[in-house]
DNA sequence: AAACAAAAGTCAAAGAAAGTCAAAGTCAAA
DNA sequence: TTTGACTTTGACTTTCTTTGACTTTTGTTT
């Protein structure tokens, strides 16, 4: 298993026995797992990020800390929030976290999830060359948004 | 024997053995077998399609790999059928029909055909010309298919 | 206040994989 | 014998990870 989601699952963890917050001590936890100090940051800022329903606060200095928290949004805030957020293009990898806020707040289910990760596949728009892929994407991100929202 | 059909016959084992579901390493594979890694590519192009039943999941860099997941093909006769129904391009309003049969074969919920009606109407997929629209859309329903066989 | 120590942040280079694409080769059918 | 579908190859690109040197911010001590 790779260092960073080995990372990303204890972050996860500490997240859920902190009821949706945990503050980490980055050197410490670097130590702990035996990798640089920056990964962490890495590990954050590549898994731990807004699109995904988190929040990032820190300082640096004595007592220093990085606190991370999970969102928490009603249906309709998290809709609006996402139809701007899409913009006019998106890949597959930012689509498939947006769907999985979604789900995470109970505004789909998780077969639901499934099936609109498919339409959205990269596989599914194999014919489409990457550009137009990612802006064809977005419009039907914002079509499934959108009826959500009815 | 073409080296690409070994190559495929390895991957089906693999298939097999993992009950439907491998995990391959491009470049390890390619260097057991003895070809270049982006004939892996072409032998999962070519024949791991959609079309016959595989999905194809993939990341790039440290810890890479390239999932291939079968569906079950015997499991249900009834979207098979629909599957090569699909052809290679659709419209708006057949593949709507499509996904209202499946409602009332109580394939799929009413609230599902009303999400992935969207995703597949002309005003989703607006930018697309009229031509590359259907046959875009019937690599959408294909995959929608594929999921629901799962 | 100045100096020092203790954090966290930034950034770029190097490494590890997979993806893309086009040129060239093969081979059977027309 | 030309054509066209399918295959093979490899150069180049993109994405994701790991590492470490350097910077900035904050707290503590003199």
């Amino acid at each position: 298993m790779l260092i960073s989601d080995a990372i990303a699952k204890i972050i996860e963890e500490m997240i859920n026995e902190g009821q949706g917050e945990t503050e980490i001590k980055r050197n410490d936890l670097a130590g702990q797992i035996g990798c640089v100090p920056s990964q962490i940051n890495y590990v954050i800022t590549s898994r731990f990020t807004p699109e995904r329903g988190y929040i990032i606060e820190s300082r640096r200095g004595g007592g220093g800390y990085i606190r991370i928290t999970r969102k928490q949004m009603h249906k309709d805030e998290y809709l609006m929030h996402f139809l701007y957020a899409v913009g006019d293009a998106i890949d597959e990898k930012e689509a498939v976290a947006f769907l999985g806020n979604l789900v995470d707040k109970d505004v789909i289910t998780e077969r639901e999830y499934v099936l609109l990760c498919s339409t959205l596949s990269n596989t599914a728009l194999s014919k489409l060359p990457t550009l137009a892929r990612n802006t064809v994407r977005a419009d039907i991100l914002r079509h499934i948004i959108l009826r959500l929202m009815k």
